[in-house]
DNA sequence: ACTTTACTTTATACTAACTATAAGGTGTAT
DNA sequence: ATACACCTTATAGTTAGTATAAAGTAAAGT
């Protein structure tokens, strides 16, 4: 460790102890935050002294805790013993707000994952297959025409809307990427392609009124790698149930299974699962 | 809601259904991250498709995961599904770090307030208190000379040299405020003033090596306002226990309750407690 | 057709808390 | 005396936008 002369120190020694660059040191003296003990004003230099090492502290740590330099030079120059505290309790709410926003995103990163490793692993595209799916919760949103007899184009301004309701409502952004559109079963038994609802997948920790439970049971499905195949491929399942002879026991649902990156900006790129409930 | 002519969105109608601003679908033009589907050659006027939505909200979507936009643009640009999952585990692990820091944060800001209203409920300077204190755990840092027979201006080299070591050694930052020195009870006992260790207090959760647990028991204190009176008070404190006829029972410490926003930029402005254990 | 209003364009500057760089002056050791 | 480390100021860059000005355009009302 180099010889240190206490009540001295340049601007370099004084950005090594304490970690800090000297840019900063400087801006620091610029903004009146931190002014050094001493200038030789010939040569302009900075001196500080040891004893503001404390001074630097205080900042660091009144940064750590989230404020601004602004902020900072404010309280250190008012020396309001008792709004500090306030300052101090504010930046707990504050920070409170920031950790569980950052816990929401990093639910949507994790859901995002499984979504993914679901699309790699899912069946390719036109394959009909029987499955047996678990129970989930949705919650419908009411749209006032049919999907199906509009322009595949207004499925965007629907999403929309969507978000708008979602935003309105204050609801959680984070299902957002689980949206799909649902035909009631008699329609699905009149084999009309009838639907004026599309749905959000709710996890079990978001709570909401209105909430459908889709109950467990088997389902044929048929994937999907463009809604604009979506009419076509419905068709052609419930060809299928005709021809085996099966019997729809509730909602066909069209669930997203992945919302890709969309490369070319040329529209949605998704896989979908489209599904009808139905018993042998 | 205005009629919207879904495949000629002006900028304000597609700010305005995206929730954007004008401002940053020119940027993000610019950027090259989202370029309008139309721009008429005369007026320069950009006309959107409503197709475009997708690729706007995949790039919030991004967005909201942490993603900076210059890594939008390459992801939405490459087009690799693979390095897309990789990209989502790692911004995971990015999220998990945060996360932690801002408890941390967190932790010391509550510490903080602890600690001020501790200072505000103090007996004044001066006064000496017979009080029972709870075991405590502190971790000791060793200098290697008498604390005493330094200028006071040497504690700031100290705390230097103590955070350099806690950097150095990875420990949490949060027990910094927590500081004080101690004197060993032999050296108590003969009444002498040498002290070659600092220390800080440990939470409970904070496990570390070299802890050393500080008995519950009962201690005679004195609070003062200021470091460059420690040494009269220790003096003053030892008086008492002679005056007295108590026996110390351990080691001597000096705490530090609060540190106090420095105002004037003229060195530390703290109250600390001196404490010594004794019996009757 | 004319005016008003709402909307669009570009360019520039600002935000926060720095970091990076250039061009030039200073301190100290050999 | 000179090499080298260090200091100075000034300027520009960073991120992801926001704010503003000055000027051109579209649409609606009269």
């Amino acid at each position: 460790m180099e010889p240190l002369e206490i009540e001295k120190l340049t601007i370099g020694q004084m950005a090594r102890i304490n970690h800090v660059s000297e840019q900063t040191l400087r801006l620091y003296d610029r903004m009146g935050i931190l002014k050094p003990n001493d200038i030789n004003k010939q040569t302009g230099y900075r001196y500080y002294s040891i004893r503001q090492c404390a001074h630097l502290d205080m900042i660091q740590y009144m940064k750590s805790m989230g404020m601004s330099l602004d902020m900072i030079k404010e309280q250190l120059g008012k020396g309001d013993v008792i709004m500090f505290r306030e300052v101090l309790q504010h930046q707990l709410r504050h920070l409170d707000k920031k950790i569980k926003e950052l816990k929401q995103i990093q639910e949507a990163v994790k859901r995002s994952i499984i979504n993914y490793d679901r699309y790699l692993s899912a069946p390719p595209d036109g394959i009909i297959t029987t499955e047996f799916i678990h129970g989930r919760k949705i919650y419908c949103y009411s749209i006032d025409f049919n999907f199906y007899d509009q322009e595949i184009e207004v499925y965007e301004l629907i999403l929309q809307k969507l978000k708008s309701h979602i935003r309105l409502n204050n609801l959680s952004m984070n299902a957002y990427y689980n949206v799909g559109n649902i035909i009631r079963k008699p329609y699905v038994e009149e084999r009309k392609l009838y639907s004026d609802e599309i749905f959000l997948f709710i996890n079990d920790d978001f709570f909401l009124e209105d909430i459908e439970f889709i109950p467990a049971g088997l389902y044929v499905c048929i994937y999907c790698d463009s809604n604009y195949k979506e009419r076509d491929y419905t068709l052609r399942l419930l060809e299928y149930i005709d021809h085996n002879g099966l019997t729809v026991t509730g909602d066909y649902l069209c669930e997203v299974v992945a919302e890709l990156p969309v490369f070319k900006e040329s529209g949605r790129n998704m896989y979908i699962k489209l599904q009808i409930p139905v018993k042998y």
